[in-house]
DNA sequence: AATGAATGAGCCTTCATTCAT
DNA sequence: GATGAATGAAGGCTCATTCAT
């Protein structure tokens, strides 16, 4: 169960025999929840996974490509969640709240790995794969105005620029689990963004609609 | 005083022989601005500077100290800058636009410093000084829920829970700074956050009032 | 023709289908001409001519054993060449010059192989292959010896120690080629060893004769 | 006495406190001794002399710092004594003998040194002090033709293109002397270039006079 | 307050080599 | 003959930190 990247469809056979690959990732990760994208070192992954510095380079050509593809898997499963959340909703409204509740679902059930996204961003958007990563986005955002567009037209949305509505739609929710992911100890912790589930997701309706 | 970093309250008298602390914290924030918290080293700092590596350690104990130091001074300078604005303010509609543009004018005024303040502040929570962020971050938003509360009670305010209140008036234009921040390149560059001033204001609004 | 090794002797019949090891060989090749023997590296050369690790393995053994190949093919081709010329030689001061120009020639026409037997033979005399490479230039002296002793004896030589007479004939030419050969980038550069072919074909009949 | 980098001036007083950048260098040098120029490894270096891994870099930046280091602190040792007994020399003949064995007999006092010159230029001109090599080197020419200039105009010396003459002069004991080097094992061992010195001399001399 | 040499842990990376398919 | 995943030793380099002056 533990390594599963995508623990959305699954139905995973008899069991693979250990893909090193996907194994390399998975201690990526683990080693991140730990001690933050910092802490993922070829030799951290190499002694949780047990495969062998050669066949890391191998996999992934260096430390960077690990945490790129580890955060590229991630933004794929989240992204395929979120979308799937929002083809399943009907009207405006629901779709509106669908992405801010897809989102937060998302987060709440895989929070080490939306930990991950948070961190790891910018180290990806600095690397090599800054293309992909603006790709990906694109696709996204795309995937977005695309849904947006025909009930902005109809007028059941507001009229606003399409460069800001993710950060209209999005900001609240990510602003919160961001915030609630940062409480590593529980310390003063703040409540599960479950919590205000549907106080976010009525604020960003209320945000947006006409 | 001498040194201030906040051109807002510049009264430098003559001329400080050039700070040594200041210069070495202005020297860090370069490194950071060219290349992340991560690029923010001892060493790379002594080259900006002309400090020594033992004055350095001197003034700040450690590297992460240097850090803390600076991430303290940017961001008090940034809540006393969007106190002040909302100190300002005129009734409770423009007391609430008045959190959003003094922080976006903020972020307009000192990209450099706004950069340094999301990338750090993971760092500093995690170091030594978590209390002290704490506590920073508690005045803060201590000061925020005091000026909210009366209209809150008054109804003039929707009745939202207070944990919930930054990240619905501050998270869409917090999301939208920050990726604007992050487009390093002038490439598929977001516009300035200027430019949906009054929309983002509006948004906050919208959202929290009654 | 251009993968050819030794373009003297090329009676190469239809076309082979692009011999592997030969591949190997040109592609190790390609490697030293652009980062010296250090950079002739397993990877390396697969990167260059599509073979596999193993195939690698397979025709050479080890790495090592590549450069060893090649400096042997190089070796025995510059070998080859310079004693046709000798023999091809009328009378003892054409037969001397014919070493130099035969040499000279040969390193202008590849000097990228040339390079590669200065620069390689270090390593094969540190390896394995040691006694290969003295019995190899131990024929080579003999057979020189064998063309200067009758012209010795007959007093057109002059009486010196056979162990100086390599360094005497060939010392000038190498040394100027050596320089040549160094001087990678066209700046400061040293006129072709063609320029002063017949200067140094004159100096070692000077050296040498009677 | 061994271990001196320059032989020649040698009136140390007391006894240098141990200079670490000194040790370092003595190290390399011995490193190089033993297994040739690729041997120099910071771990071998470290080793060797006791100093850190950061003292290393404190003082050489890195690896190849410490080789073009060494490789420089030699070549000038060398030229100072060439140039000292070329100084010493009276008359034309005497001369050019002097550079000739001025070189042998700087090799034969300091084979691992000669050795170190040998192997490590390439390295050195391949690297970023390319152009304090070709200084060195031009300006060490330069002493040479400046040397000649009066002695080709009195007609005392043949007129040869002055590209040539360090080829023709010193090309022969070159030569010698790095096949004598090369020598490792005292297997079918060439005789000490000292058998030869005059000869080699003479032979230089018949080579440029007139 | 300042200086800079020295330290050593910790990382990333390269590379030759093996081996099952 | 060919393939490519896996291995692990070896090396280079950065960096925070200490300390005598």
């Amino acid at each position: 169960m533990a390594s599963r990247i995508t623990p959305t469809s699954s139905t995973a056979p008899a069991e693979a025999p250990t893909d090193r690959r996907q194994d390399i990732l998975n201690a990526a990760l683990a080693c991140a929840a730990e001690g933050g994208v910092d802490a993922v070192s070829i030799d951290g992954v190499r002694a949780r996974c047990g495969a062998s510095v050669g066949s890391i380079y191998h996999h992934f050509g260096n430390r960077d490509g690990i945490v790129a593809a580890l955060f590229f898997d991630i933004f794929h499963d989240q992204s395929r969640n979120v979308q799937a959340q929002l083809d399943a909703a009907q009207g405006v409204e629901a779709g509106v709240q669908a992405l801010v509740t897809g989102y937060l679902d998302w987060v709440v059930a895989q929070p080490e790995r939306a930990r991950f996204l948070f961190q790891a961003r910018g180290a990806v958007a600095a690397g090599p794969r800054t293309p992909d990563l603006a790709e990906a986005a694109r696709r996204r955002n795309e995937a977005l105005v695309a849904w947006f567009e025909p009930h902005q037209q109809s007028g059941a949305l507001r009229d606003l620029p399409c460069e800001l509505m993710p950060s209209l739609v999005m900001g609240p929710v990510q602003s919160y689990c961001r915030a609630w992911l940062s409480d590593r100890s529980g310390q003063g912790a703040l409540p599960s963004p479950d919590t205000y589930r549907s106080e976010l997701a009525a604020a960003a309706w209320r945000t947006v609609r006409a």
